[in-house]
RNA sequence: GCCGAAGUGGCGGAAUGGCAGACGCGCUGGAUUCAAAAUCCAGUUCAGGCAACUGAGUGUGGGUUCGAGUCCCACCUUCGGCACCA
């Protein structure tokens, strides 16, 4: 019976380690800490697939293997389980979507469980829980209860906001909606990215090229009252933060370029029609730059103050709210015409398909500050009225998008940046870069840099003009109009006004819906629950806020709720924050860089300055792992004519420059070959085929299911080869032959220690307790160390092979003493941790080796006696010889120069330098030689 | 177009500037077996040679160095992200 069986003692430990809740992680513990976190799964219905094992897997090792460096190690797991999947699928299928969240939650902690990660499912969380969102609605009020104190550079409670003296006395609904004016969470009647066929409004970010991310459905922009949180105060912050973390550095300068943050200057325009322009200059002069621009003007952000004598015409966005008041009676039909077309253009026809510029004139003039000459004021769409202030001065000399429209509509272009001598500066193609200002009067002749900064400078004594800061993110869009999502804890009243729900009132939950589908209009489902819909407070009666928060919601703040996840009367203990936080590690995908956690880490920050979390930012280290391909296929192009080399193809299935759709035919291994660097047809080789692998979908019918790979191999072969396939970060292909190769292993292991022929677990006789030699002791303390080094750089693919290595050397001793064969079973247990309990238990132990410390290495144990050492001419191996391993470089050199093969090779040549080098696999002595 | 990562055998991948290809897959040959599977042993970058060995070789072209997969410059390809952000 005891060959090596996983289906018999995989259960076997799982059902121990949860009895015994070995992984329990102990609140305040004298250990250090160590909190490693995985970002936990939306738990659809097609269940795991192989890449979420992939980081769990990386975690779980790092996780037991600290526990065994004596740490107290937090691992926990839960469900992100709100969310559109499920409740598109609720609505295709009528079932409720708490029914499908809860079985495909039950379906993935089986399945998860089935790996044998060490998590502490103690504190298993699930953000559709009432007692979670009990605490969602709580920090979400706390936003709502917070305003931004630029001053102090931090948010700070409503309560402590300044008001003004006229506000106040205005009175008390003055100073109400002053205070929601400042609300991190407020309310907003703005055009949004509408989807219709989702039946709801997304983020920016859930936008791309103008189609839903989820599904690739349109999206319009339709004017709308949302609540919004007020990201952007932290975008500074937001940037700032990044530097001390250890996270890839492709994260952080993602994350950069999405808040996007750039220097430049706002400039105000007079409008050429206003009365009074020489005295309208004049005080400015001495007023210096208003906070908000005068009626007749027109303030533009510029990252290019130094063009500013370049500006020839000035482009507002079509929705910007001047255009009605400018627009000459003449331009009036033209520009209306051209705003309603603007409106109706959904983000796809905006950015993607019309490259185009469109515009039209709109009859006034602005007057260049810099020179008083008078300049058109055109609308057009491709100024966008969310970013910087809706309006740009043109400067089409030194900016592409301004030269084509220019060009597009004759208008006048001077150039005022001559292009420095070395600069390729491409025919027909304006020149954006840096060089020297000319045409620019006071700045003529000077580098950009040094012309921005004086033209700033002027601008700000003529008061026409200042330094500013922009950021391309936009505030957040936080409502959806869908059911499964957390309601916001808000009441409205008969006037629109908003009140936030009593914390002791807290959740609100969501109400039980018979109909749950959207309206098909704005309206959000919660509408239809009319019971929950209207609540009396003190004789008064209001309506509950029927949007409910979108899915990040709940993942914005889990990290916190692991920490403490059954309080019920805190969303967590401020001493078990203090132990546990921040998270150490954190392990997940690339497609999170952004939305997750930029998202996660505003919260956090409000938090932070609120007092509730006492680090800036919440997770330390972030590692993502890489994506896992499907097999590597082989497709060959037929076309009726026959076979057709792939590059007479477009790649994507059609033959080139013709509209001719070829058949795409699978090709098995020894149907192809390689020659050069291409595979071709065997029967062909004129007839290249392409080769490589796919993103595992439904639709290629290449998705690899976790349970069956575990069915057939067990869950410690799975766990194997996701660690030795390479690199944790790097993107591979999937190999069943791979998975056989480390279960081939895993067996060789077993057969070192049990002896598979004996009906009982019963060790082989060559199991003994005798004293491994100075040889054994040397390539264990190797290991131990090589292994260590391995997982603590999260090397694992090299970890596995030194094990392998230690197992290769292993195997053909016929003495197998045990000194030897319990530290590599220890070092085995955080990869394939089933087994080690096996066999650790077979070597006579009867407590788990979860807490067992991790072996130590001796570095004098590791040294070897005797060394090979490379003798080279001219860099090239021509020999070898043993050497003391203390031996002294003039020894080495002496005893090289004896050597047969390297006296023939120098005799007669001229021997310049002899080098002695010390490498990671010996030494080298390379004697450089003339001839 | 911009930003980022990566290009090494038939495949996945190893290599603090110092013996390229560890480890695994696949393949070839052998042992074991009535036979097969499993297992074990040997070989396996390419070219030439029975062999010892010799020459070439880490996407391409240059450079630095006694020495480059690794560092520098230019380019090509693939993948990921962003894309009218003034």
């Amino acid at each position: 019976m005891p060959t090596y069986f996983p289906k018999r003692i995989e259960p076997k430990w799982q059902q121990y380690w949860l009895e015994n809740k070995t992984f329990r992680a102990v609140d305040g513990d004298s250990r250090p800490k160590y909190y490693i976190l995985d970002m936990f799964p939306y738990p659809s219905g097609d269940g795991l697939h192989v890449g979420h094992p992939e980081g769990y897997t990386a975690t779980d090792i790092l996780a037991r293997y600290r526990r065994m460096k004596g740490f107290n190690v937090l691992h926990p797991m839960g469900w992100d389980a709100f969310g559109l999947p499920a409740e598109q699928y609720a609505v295709e299928t009528g079932t409720h979507p708490r029914i499908t969240t809860e079985r495909n939650i039950n379906t993935f902690r089986r399945q998860i469980q089935s790996l044998g990660f060490s998590y502490d499912w103690d504190r298993e969380v699930n953000t559709t829980d009432p007692g979670y969102v009990h605490w969602t609605q709580w920090i979400f009020l706390n936003l709502y209860n917070t305003w931004y104190d630029e001053a102090a550079d931090r948010g700070r409670p409503i309560d402590e906001l300044p008001i003004p003296g006229d506000v106040t006395k205005a009175g008390e609904r003055a100073i109400a909606d002053y205070r929601n004016e400042h609300r991190l969470a407020y309310i907003a009647h703005a055009p949004v990215n509408w989807c219709a066929a989702l039946g709801t409004v997304l983020a920016n970010e859930e936008v791309i090229n103008g189609v839903s991310e989820r599904g690739g459905h349109p999206v319009t922009r339709l004017p709308m009252r949302q609540w919004m949180l007020r990201i952007t105060t932290y975008a500074e912050r937001l940037i700032n933060d990044l530097v001390p973390l250890d996270w890839p550095e492709a994260i952080k300068e993602m994350q950069r370029n999405w808040i996007g943050r750039s220097e430049g200057a706002e400039v105000d325009f007079l409008l050429a029609e206003a009365d009074g322009a020489e005295q309208w200059f004049a005080d400015r002069g001495k007023s210096g730059f208003p906070k908000q621009a005068e009626e007749m003007v027109v303030r533009v952000y510029t990252t290019r103050p130094d063009t500013l004598f370049g500006a020839t015409y000035m482009v507002l966005a079509p929705e910007h709210p001047l255009v009605d008041r400018i627009t000459t009676a003449e331009q009036k039909e033209a520009v209306a015409t051209y705003r309603e077309e603007a409106a109706a253009k959904s983000d796809l026809d905006r950015t993607d398909l019309a490259k185009d510029k469109t515009g039209v004139f709109t009859g006034a003039y602005a007057i260049n500050p810099v020179d008083k000459r008078k300049i058109p004021v055109w609308i057009a769409d491709y100024v966008l009225m969310g970013y910087g202030t809706g309006a740009i001065m043109a400067v089409p000399a030194h900016d592409e998008r301004d030269h084509e429209f220019a060009t597009a509509f004759g208008l006048e272009i001077i150039p005022v940046v001559e292009p420095p001598k070395d600069a390729k500066v491409k025919e027909g193609v304006c020149f954006a870069g840096e060089g020297t200002a000319i045409n620019s009067g006071l700045i003529d002749g000077l580098p950009t840099k040094k012309a921005k900064s004086r033209i700033s400078d002027w601008l700000g004594e003529q008061g026409v003009g200042r330094k500013a800061v922009n950021y391309k993110l936009r505030d957040w869009l936080f409502s959806r109009q869908r059911y499964w999502g957390e309601p916001f804890p808000v009441l409205l009243d008969d006037e629109g006004n908003h009140y936030p729900v009593e914390s002791d009132d807290l959740p609100v939950p969501l109400p039980e819906l018979e109909d749950f589908k959207p309206t098909g209009t704005p309206e959000p489902p919660l509408s239809k629950a009319k019971d929950w819909l209207t609540v009396e407070r003190d004789g008064k009666n209001y309506r509950r806020e029927t949007n409910t928060m979108p899915q990040w919601a709940g993942s914005c703040w889990y990290y916190l709720r692991y920490i403490d996840p059954t309080n019920s009367g805190a969303g967590w203990d401020k001493e078990k924050e203090n132990y546990w936080m921040p998270v150490d590690l954190y392990v997940g995908g690339a497609e999170h860089a952004v939305l997750h956690l930029l998202y996660a880490r505003f919260w956090h920050k409000v938090l932070f300055d609120l007092g509730y979390v006492h680090t800036p930012e919440p997770f330390q280290q972030l590692v993502n792992q890489g994506m896992i391909l499907g097999e590597m296929e082989f497709v060959g192009y037929r076309s009726p004519e026959g076979w057709v080399s792939l590059e007479r193809t477009d790649g994507k299935g059609f033959l080139k420059g013709a509209k001719t759709a070829l058949e795409a035919v699978s090709l098995s291994n020894d149907q192809v070959k390689k020659e050069g660097s291409d595979f071709v047809l065997a029967e062909d080789p004129t007839i290249k085929v392409d080769a490589r692998s796919y993103k595992m979908s439904k639709s290629r019918g290449n998705v690899i299911n976790p349970d069956h790979v575990v069915d057939e191999y067990g869950a410690d072969a799975l766990r194997l080869y996701e660690m030795f396939m390479g690199p944790l970060e790097a993107t591979k292909p999937w190999s069943m032959k791979g998975v056989e190769g480390v279960w081939r292993f895993l067996n060789r292991v077993w057969r070192v220690i049990v002896d598979d022929r004996s009906e009982e677990m019963a060790l082989l006789p060559a199991v003994v307790d005798a004293e491994p030699s100075r040889d054994e002791l040397r390539v264990l303390h190797q290991t131990i160390r090589g292994v260590g080094d391995d997982i603590d750089a999260m090397r694992f693919n090299t970890a596995i092979s030194k094990l392998m290595e230690f197992v290769n050397f292993l195997n053909p001793l016929e003495k197998r003493p045990k000194a030897l064969l319990e530290p590599l079973v220890l070092m085995l247990s955080p990869f394939a941790p089933h087994m080690a309990e096996e066999l650790w238990e077979a070597l006579g132990h009867e407590e788990t080796l979860a807490y067992v410390p991790w072996p130590a290495f001796d570095e004098k144990l590791c040294q070897e006696d005797e060394i090979e050492v490379v003798l080279q001419i001219n860099n090239k191996v021509r020999s070898r010889m043993k050497a003391a391993a203390d031996a002294d470089d003039a020894a080495l050199i002496a005893a090289a120069r004896e050597d047969e093969k390297i006296v023939e090779m120098t005799s007669g040549k001229q021997v310049i330098k002899e080098l002695v080098v010390a490498s990671r696999k010996g030494k080298l002595v390379n004697f450089v030689v003339k001839d």
